[in-house]
This record gives structure tokens, C-alpha cells and sequence, in this order.
DNA sequence: CGGATTTGACCGGG
DNA sequence: CCCGGTCAAATCCG
């Protein structure tokens, strides 16, 4: 109820995320496809703007201390009538113990996919709640939703899933966005639009012709990983021991020149299509990067 | 003892 | 009704 405000206010910052996230995606694709520097500089001039304008767009709204203020997710009482969200839930209303809650399903966020030879330290704090048998695949899903989902409402959940025995080979499905703060190893950020970090670490100065190295601080191969040390990994499910540390880090940026193996797909859930993107797509068809903008602002 | 995992039940879309 | 996603009680584990 009467946060109204409250809650086109969290549209408006899904959007820009979107948004943002979208922008970084051509940032990377620009960058990928002229290795040798050799993109067109207005491309790249207007790409940063485009970036920037995101950022500190969602930086304006989080540092507003209007209205709900800090934390977006109070917000989420999602009761504004069926906003397209399909959030077709008021039955948590009591806290007496009913039957069972109504699960949401289907979320219309973005989601995006990786696969690695191990499961993957994202720098985030992840609680197990499931496991399922899935037909026709040789290894159970798991779930995983981010710890403080109820502390802080951070609504990020991810799919684990082992597709391959040789080479063991997983795939992390991630949903939804982390708006929590707490990382467990902030030097391992695969999420590329957790509004808290990024709009920090993105600096739009950097030279182009040397990528990947202001959006994956944490990748620069095995020399700085964590030698030994802090490696108190949150997804420890058995982990394969033969793993080289090389392949162990994932770039959150678009790296797809290099190892076929780690490959990511990025999809969102437009209209009720589950539009995948595939990266070679992007690579030689980037103009569909910009029709994804068009219909978030007609329809919503 | 508190937090994480396990695991079978529950829920709802197709 | 099947199947995949989620819940939550039981259990594990540091």
C-alpha cells in the first residue's frame, strides 16, 4: 500500500540496470570485436556516455534519501495490482502458518549463463534451498538464493547444474541482480550490475584497447589469485581437484574470443519470450541491442 | 547453538 | 498430470 512511489521508483532502477547492463554489454562487444584498438572512437565515446548515464542515474536514485531511501527492497510488497509482474501474491499477508506460501515462478528478469569446469565463486554469498532431478539430465539442479534474501532482501538466485562428466563441465544460471552488500570475496564480481559495486569500480577513462582489465579486476589470469589463502568457498560442492586456476575465474566481461568452454549467454525474458542472446549473435548483429531498449519503454 | 544443507512435500504452469 | 521451482522440517556441521 502506499508506496507507490516506492515501487515505480524500483522499476525505474530494474530498467536503468537493465539498461546499464545492456550498454556494458556493447561496451564489450565494441572492445572484443577491435582488439587492436582500432574501433571507431565515436562508437566508444558514445558508448561511455551511454554507461555513464546509467550509472549515475542509479547512482542519483540510491543516494536519494527520499521516500524508502537506502534499501529498494522494502518496496517489494509488490501489491500494486498485477503490474505486469505477474507478482500474483498477497497471500503472505499473515504471518500464521498457512498451507504453504504461493510461489512465484518465471521471473521476468534478466538472466545469464555460464559454464565452467567447476562451480563458480561469484564473489556472493549463496544458500542452497533446492535440488531437483531434471528429466533427461544426468545430474540434479541445484539452487541456490543469495543469504540475505531476508536481511536485505537481495532477490539474486542462480541454477547449478553439472552437464557434463568429461569434462566435468557446470552450468550457473543466474536470476535476478544482487542488491546486497555483502560480498564474500569483493576481489570476485561476476555480477556485472550490482549497483553497489560497479558504479565504483567503473571508471569510463580507461584506454579501450586494453579491455577486460577495468571490469574484471579480479580475472589478469593466475597470478593474483588468492595464493592459498582465503579460499573459503561458499559452493562447495565437490569440487573437481584437477582444476587449473586458469580456468577457474570466469570474465564477467564478454571474453569469447578465447576458451569455447566458457561461454556466456546472455537472455531476457522480453515478452514473455524467452529471447536468448547469443554472443556470436551480438558479434556480428550488435543493432539488436538497440531494439531491446525499444519496447521497455513503450510498454512499461 | 546457530547457520547451512538435505530432502521430500508442495505449488502452479503448461 | 507431469515437471521444475520453492518451501521448510530435519539434519548436519563448525
Amino acid at each position: 500500500m502506499e508506496n507507490l512511489g516506492g515501487s515505480s521508483r524500483r522499476k525505474a532502477i530494474e530498467e536503468l540496470l537493465r539498461g546499464r547492463d545492456s550498454a556494458q554489454q556493447l561496451k564489450s562487444v565494441i572492445n572484443g570485436t577491435y582488439d587492436d584498438g582500432s574501433a571507431t572512437p565515436f562508437a566508444q565515446q558514445l558508448v561511455k556516455e551511454v554507461l555513464m548515464s546509467f550509472t549515475n542515474s542509479l547512482l542519483f536514485l540510491h543516494n536519494n534519501p527520499t521516500s524508502e531511501s537506502h534499501h529498494v527492497f522494502n518496496v517489494q510488497v509488490w501489491d500494486s495490482p498485477k503490474s505486469e509482474d505477474s507478482q500474483e501474491s498477497n497471500c503472505k499477508s499473515s504471518t500464521i502458518k498457512e498451507p504453504r506460501g504461493c510461489y512465484k515462478r518465471r521471473r521476468t528478469e534478466q538472466t545469464w549463463e555460464k559454464e565452467s569446469e567447476a562451480p563458480i565463486d561469484d564473489g556472493h554469498h549463496w544458500r542452497k534451498y533446492g535440488q531437483k532431478e531434471i528429466l533427461n539430465a544426468k545430474f540434479p539442479r541445484n539452487y541456490y538464493r543469495c543469504t540475505h534474501k531476508f536481511d536485505q532482501g537481495c532477490q539474486a538466485t542462480k541454477q547449478v547444474q553439472r552437464v557434463q562428466e568429461e569434462p566435468i563441465l557446470f552450468k550457473t544460471t543466474y536470476y535476478g541482480h544482487h542488491t546486497c552488500k555483502n560480498l564474500a570475496n569483493p576481489d570476485i564480481i561476476l555480477d556485472p550490475m550490482s549497483p553497489s559495486s560497479s558504479s565504483k569500480f567503473l571508471s569510463f577513462d580507461n584506454s579501450f584497447s586494453t579491455p577486460s582489465k577495468q571490469e574484471c579486476p579480479f580475472l589478469s589470469s593466475s597470478n593474483n589469485f588468492p595464493s592459498s589463502s582465503s579460499v573459503k568457498r561458499e559452493c562447495k560442492e565437490e569440487v573437481p581437484p584437477s582444476i587449473s586456476s586458469n580456468d577457474y575465474l570466469i570474465s564477467s566481461d564478454l571474453t569469447f574470443d578465447s576458451s569455447p568452454r566458457h561461454h556466456v549467454t546472455l537472455s531476457s525474458t522480453l515478452d514473455s519470450e524467452y529471447k536468448s542472446v547469443d554472443i556470436s549473435d551480438v558479434l556480428y548483429d550488435s543493432a539488436q541491442l538497440d531494439f531491446v531498449f525499444e519496447p521497455f519503454l513503450e510498454i512499461r
